[in-house]
DNA sequence: TTCTCGCCCTTTTTCTTGCTCATCGCTCCA
DNA sequence: TGGAGCGATGAGCAAGAAAAAGGGCGAGAA
């Protein structure tokens, strides 16, 4: 790997390697982005009761109620026994409710609450506001320049991620 | 501020608002492609005998060693009690050691140890291997873009948590 | 000069997400 | 009918955040 390493511009090899000076810098830049953005969305969805990362559960449901922990985990991103202790400390807080599924047994079914129906709107409100937020003075195709690169992104560190 | 709120361009709102149509989606592809990388410098680090959120600590001391607790959550940002925890535990595993400043009994200095230094240069290895991996097949120009893209949020994020 | 109050830095505590490895139960097919 | 697989959980480890508790330093008041 790497042919290209310094021929990109041989400008007197003043600062390092030009081609790999900024992807080292990739990896922190993304994850205190993050960092910020979970914060920022932590505080926002206090207000409803739930902590981040429980926002996407209830908005799965909203759109597409009855699911089980497994498509909530891989449409969420998450991990199976992530997905399974979220749902239950949403269960003891009121916003959902676990149901055996009638024709298979190994299948639990998600379903929102009444409490749970009712917090969509607000939760509906942080995520939008908070995501208003990050992209304040970015325009809308700078906006959807960064969604296509992150997506390219992540789909790079997926597929190296099988191949092991 | 903010007074330039709607009066952007006023384009018809044909697809609900164009301002936030993308930026709603920006918060879950944020924290989705951060957690990616995350198992994926996670499995990279653990070679090194480490877990992701130590890499940086390691590397900010081999830049500046005897840095103080608080200097490093605010370079890393991250708050206070979490960079004391972590410090606790790689001083256990060995990578470093605390010592009280001879001048002010307030401050506590982070030092590398010897093993913590001979850590650095692989730290450095995985880091960039997966910043390498995650801008696979994106061209230099785009890496700058994502990069400035991605300050230019996590500083929105950040000037809006300090007004409150 | 001495004492006290306010401030700063660190650490402790408690709660959550998230991952990996391991386990248990149910299905379905050979 | 017995084993292979899939789905949901359980246990253990770590990062992060917020709230609050210790300790030391320094400045201002008496």
């Amino acid at each position: 790997m790497s042919k290209k390493k310094g021929e990109k511009k041989l400008k007197l090899g003043k600062k390092k390697e030009s081609g790999s000076l900024s992807a080292v810098d990739l990896g922190p830049v993304i994850t205190q982005t993050a960092r910020s953005l979970r914060t920022a969305l932590s505080r926002s969805l206090a207000e409803s009761g739930l902590y981040a990362g429980q926002d996407g559960v209830i908005q799965m449901l909203a759109e597409e109620d009855g699911m089980t922990p497994g498509q909530l985990a891989v449409r969420l991103g998450v991990k199976a026994p992530t997905m399974t202790r979220t749902i239950g400390r949403m269960e003891a807080q009121g916003f959902l409710e676990r149901r055996a599924d009638g024709a298979d047994g190994r299948l639990t079914k998600v379903h929102l609450t009444e409490a749970g129906r009712q917090s969509v709107e607000q939760i509906g409100r942080s995520v939008s506001q908070c995501g208003a937020l990050a992209a304040q003075g970015l325009s809308d195709k700078e906006v959807r320049t960064l969604l296509k690169l992150l997506k390219a992104v992540d789909q790079n560190l997926h597929s190296a991620q099988e191949e092991g």
